[in-house]
DNA sequence: GACACGTATCGACATTCTTCGATATATTGG
DNA sequence: CCAATATATCGAAGAATGTCGATACGTGTC
């Protein structure tokens, strides 16, 4: 992969993807697969401020480890961002990869 | 899972999901995980017309059953739609499908 | 420096997924 | 009815994934 998949995916209704925009826009779906994430995902997008990892581990009901191995999914391909506060890390979506990723799966155009 | 995951999702900034939204909103993005249904789905969305399995195992370099095995992913969270004619399977997007899938993603109202 | 605490990494295990060849099913044509 | 063709299903092999406990790393505190 030459870079992060929130950059390199592309719209599927583009006219036509290369194979690193095929790998990208799978591999960013891919992250948004898994229970685990889609929560981690509303909780960001539904927390007016940054989240920490130690508020995620409650709610999700998964070990520390899990819940760090899923947010790291989610800082690979570009979701999210990550924030060093002293001894906690706080997470925040990052407003560019939200507004590609609708661009991504928005295949309005080809049918409404 | 009590129904198709494209009816059962819900938008990532919805106030808060449920355990069957969130599972069903997994199993949709995990659809879209993999490459060659990435690239299935960029074949539908850019056709005029539906498409059948024979015009999808030579531009995806994979064999005949594994293209079935994509369909029929596809298929059962709702994305597409099967028609028989004659001994062809011809697929199409689903316009609905379409709809919910641009709505689950869409984080824009978030941050921007 | 020693300790406590939050987070990340590692190793292992079970599960799921992707892929294929072989085969079954269904439809058309002779 | 039989052969040919398109698709689906089955079974298996290999890879990837999710999860945890144990442990390492950083940061703040005493």
């Amino acid at each position: 992969m030459k870079g992060l998949a929130i950059v390199c995916c592309a719209p599927l209704d583009a006219p036509l993807l290369s194979e690193e925009e095929t790998d990208a826009t799978a591999e960013l779906f891919r992250a948004l697969g898994d229970p685990a994430r889609v929560r981690i995902m509303n909780v960001l997008a539904t927390s007016d401020g940054p989240v920490c990892v130690c508020n995620l581990v409650g709610p999700l009901g998964l070990s520390q480890p899990t819940v760090s191995h899923h947010m790291k999914k989610l800082l690979e391909v570009g979701l999210v961002d990550r924030e060093q506060r002293g001894k906690w890390a706080y997470f925040t979506l990052k407003p560019e990869a939200a507004r590609k990723l609708a661009a991504v799966a928005d295949l309005k155009g080809v049918c409404c």
